[in-house]
Parts: structure tokens; C-alpha cells; sequence
DNA sequence: TCTGGGGTCCTAGACCTT
DNA sequence: TCTGAAGGTCTAGGACCC
């Protein structure tokens, strides 16, 4: 999909179509998601700072991601993937691969080309956004077709032309090299594919160690076997916070890594799932990070035991000076908690109060705040007057609120009390007319 | 410029077992 | 019994990706 985020929030909001659209933490120390190809102009990219975005584009819409929404979006693509073939290898929220011939969709450049034709014109169709597709004999030629399609095109590498594509383009192409690899290269005065090429791969191994040599030397000469894999299990499950100023209370710390614990016990069983390893991971003042992690004897999804190893954890890291992040992770998952079982006696004698005295400590997030309610910018709400909109802005007691929907013209701007009791929040309206949304072919 | 959040994979040393 | 090779697991860190 082409600048996902920014599209979908440009669909969903005609006032900001052709505008320059910043999608991403709005918080002091926030990234660039994604950025609308009117703020690209700009120089805004992924990834950037906030702060940066703002400077470079000071008058571009800013948004907080809405990731339900996306995900909304995302399932009716990859819904549209899967008729093509029961092979979808999805990436993230608005990429993956299809191989094509396993669905029996494509079988030569002809059919492949047709099958990239409709796909993009269904995506079209229901979701009202454009996608781009890439069509080429493996995952890395495929992945950088798609690439060059964007935005809004589709390209194919022909057979038998990959190599000479691929030559003078820089290594930074080539999947696996990041800036460092990149550097390791350039300072090898090795620039292009061709280059990597020329140097052999025992060069590349000595240079990069044996995985990463041979791999980026095989994508070099185009050969690339990966198969696409449907339905990958998750391998970890984690949580992170960004603190929008370093913490160097060291019970704040304590507080904190307790609360992340919960968080990430609550994905982990929201997923069905248990692990063995818990990771605590610490992002200094100075962002060096380190890791900690402890293997118990067997899964688990207890709370208590996750809370207090990532804890114990935290008793040999070092945080003077400052924490700007920390976070909680589980590996080593399991389908639940099948061997847990000593850990689960062990649960239920402390539920009857067996062990553990003077634990009368709520968890900081349990203790109910008082909010108003918040209008987050971005979001959608409904006014019993005016209908749907969403909030532009909100400060000192007033939320200001535009009109519209996908499929309406640009709406006008009104300013409300937080406290009207005519305003509430709204789910997202879909963004193409639910009627026709699956336009079935005969 | 001052760097998010969620992941994956690789390396390398320590330590243990065979 | 000593020694070495080989392999597995644990831990920490780094690179990369979207």
C-alpha cells in the first residue's frame, strides 16, 4: 500500500487529500510512521524525528496513528491476497508476498502481469486506496519491483533481466543491508551489486561473517530460494515505552517495568500463548540499551512471575544518569501452559494466601483516574447535531471538531466545550460504500 | 536531527553434556 | 580417567525490517 497510514488517514478525511499529512508520535521525543507523498516533498521521511517533520513541514497535518483502523483496512487486502493464492506472507499491516504460481493464479508473464492488473484495481474498489505490486521470480526481486512500482504502478522484473537490474544498484537495495552493513561495505570500497559481485564471496564472508556473506552474496547474483511462508508463529511477544522525559526515580523505574509486565502478560495471553524467557530491556539517557533476561524451568502466563523476574532483572542494571525507555518481553513461547504446572500450584497457593506476606501493593495501573474525557486528535467523533466528525484540535476546555466523511466534500470546523454533552466518540466510518465493496468478477 | 514500537535473525562467549 | 571435539542452551548485543 502507498504511504499507508497517511493514505488511509487522507481517505478518511477529504479536507486533507493533496495536503501534506504526518502520521506518528506526537509526543517530544516521537517518529515519522508514515508520511503523505505531499510531505515527502518536503523531505519528511519514515522514521524521522518528530521534531525534525515539524521543522521541514511546519504546516502539514499531524495525526496519531490509528492502528485498529489500519488493521480494518489491512484484513480487507489480505483478504483479496488470498483469493489469489493460500500462500500470503504478510510483512507487516499494508505489505506482502503472494506466491502466485502456488494458487495456480499465474503460470507465465502474461497471467502474473493480469493477475497484478486486478489486484490493484480490486484494492481500488474496496478500500478506495492504492496499492502497488511488484512482480518478479523471487521475495528480494519482487520486494524491490515493488518499490519501483510505487506510488500507484506496477512493474515486472522479466526473466532472465535480473542481474543486469540489479548490478549498478547501490547495496543498500539488497534486503539485510541497513547503514551499517552499508558503511561496513562502502569503507571495502564495495558501492553497488556488481561490486559485491566482483569481490566473491569469500571477500563478503570474511568482511560480514559466514550467514550474512554467503546470503548477501547469493542475493547479489539474484539467486534467492526463499519460499513464501503462510501463517508464521510468533517468536516473542513484547511491550516498550518511550518516556517523554528520562526517568531517575528509581522506583518510578520499579513502578514502570511492573506495569509493562502486566501489558505484555496480557498480549501474551490474548494470543493463547506462554513463554519461557522473559527480556527486560533499558534505553539509557544516553540511548545505549541493554538487555537482561532469565530462563525459567517452564512457560508461563502468570503475571506475578513475569512481574517479578523482569524485577529481579532490573536489580542489575545500572539506570543513574536516567532511563528514556524500558521495556518487557517474553520469548521461548509455547502453545499455553501445558508444563506449567509447578508454577500454577505455586500460583494458587498464593491466591489462598499460602505465601507472599505484606503483597497489599495495588499495581500502579489498576488505580482508576478520574479523566475527562479526551479528544484525541485525529479521532472520530459524532456530534447529535452536526454528525461525524473528527477532532482537529483540542486545549484549555474546547475540542475542535470538522465535519465530514469519506465520501463528503471537505467539512467545516466547529468549536465545542470538552464537557458537551452532545459530542461523543465514533468508531471510523468505512471508506468505500459497504454495498459494492467485493466487486466479484464472473 | 536526536532518534518509536513491534518484531526477526545472527553472532559469540560461557557453560554444560556427550 | 583424561582430553578434546561437538553440540545444545543460555545470555547479551547488534543489525535490520516495516
Amino acid at each position: 500500500m502507498d504511504a499507508f497510514y497517511a493514505s488511509a488517514e487522507q481517505a478518511s478525511k477529504p479536507s486533507l487529500r493533496g495536503k501534506a499529512v504526518v502520521v506518528g508520535g506526537l509526543g517530544p521525543r516521537g517518529v515519522v510512521a508514515t508520511a503523505s507523498y505531499e510531505a515527502r516533498v518536503f523531505g519528511v521521511n519514515s522514521a524521522m524525528p518528530m521534531a525534525q517533520a515539524r521543522r521541514l513541514a511546519p504546516n502539514a497535518a499531524y495525526l496519531v496513528p490509528r492502528f485498529g483502523f489500519y488493521r480494518s483496512i489491512s484484513e480487507q487486502v489480505m483478504g483479496l491476497l488470498r483469493e489469489l493464492s493460500p500462500l500470503v506472507e504478510p510483512l507487516s499491516l499494508d505489505e506482502a508476498f503472494v506466491d502466485l504460481e502456488a494458487g495456480g493464479a499465474a503460470w507465465d508473464d502474461a497471467s502474473a502481469r493480469l493477475a497484478g492488473v486486478k489486484l490493484r484495481a480490486d484494492i481500488r474498489a474496496v478500500t478506495g486506496l492504492t496499492g502497488s505490486v511488484g512482480l518478479a521470480a523471487s521475495k528480494m526481486l519482487a520486494k524491490i519491483a515493488s518499490e519501483q512500482a510505487k506510488p500507484d504502478g506496477l512493474v515486472v522484473i522479466e526473466p532472465g533481466t535480473e542481474r543486469a537490474l540489479l548490478g549498478p544498484m547501490s547495496v543498500r537495495t539488497l534486503p539485510g543491508v541497513g547503514p551499517a552493513t552499508g558503511d561496513h561495505l562502502r569503507r571495502a570500497g564495495i558501492h553497488t551489486v556488481d561490486e559485491i559481485v566482483e569481490a566473491g564471496e569469500d571477500e563478503l564472508v570474511r568482511l560480514l561473517g559466514k550467514a550474512h556473506g554467503h546470503g548477501l552474496y547469493a542475493m547479489a547474483l539474484a539467486r534467492d530460494e526463499r519460499a513464501v511462508v503462510a501463517e508464521r508463529e510468533a517468536k516473542s511477544v513484547s511491550v516498550e515505552d518511550t518516556y517523554d522525559v528520562d526517568i531517575h526515580d528509581r522506583v518510578r523505574v520499579g513502578l514502570e517495568v511492573q506495569r509493562l509486565a502486566e501489558r505484555c502478560v496480557q498480549r501474551l495471553r490474548g494470543a493463547g500463548l506462554s513463554g519461557r524467557t522473559i527480556v527486560l530491556k533499558v534505553r539509557r539517557y544516553d540511548f545505549s540499551t541493554l538487555t537482561r533476561s532469565e530462563t525459567l524451568r517452564g512457560p508461563t502466563d502468570d503475571p506475578a512471575v513475569v512481574r517479578e523476574a523482569a524485577l529481579r532483572l532490573l536489580e542489575g542494571v545500572d539506570s543513574t544518569g536516567g532511563v528514556r525507555l524500558l521495556g518487557v518481553g517474553v520469548s521461548g513461547l509455547a502453545d499455553f501452559t501445558q508444563e506449567d504446572l509447578f508454577a500454577q500450584a505455586a500460583g494458587e497457593r498464593v491466591e489462598q494466601g499460602v505465601e507472599e506476606v505484606g503483597d497489599d501493593e495495588t499495581p500502579v495501573e489498576e488505580r482508576e483516574v478520574v479523566v475527562e474525557r479526551r479528544w484525541v486528535a485525529g479521532h472520530d467523533v459524532r456530534h447529535a447535531e452536526y454528525g461525524h466528525g473528527w477532532v482537529q484540535g483540542s486545549g484549555v476546555g474546547r475540542v475542535t471538531v470538522r465535519f465530514e466523511t469519506p465520501d463528503s466534500l471537505p467539512g467545516r470546523v466547529r468549536t465545542f466545550s470538552v464537557e458537551d454533552p452532545a459530542l461523543e466518540t465514533a468508531e471510523p466510518l468505512p471508506l468505500v460504500e459497504a454495498s459494492g465493496s467485493h466487486p466479484h468478477h464472473p
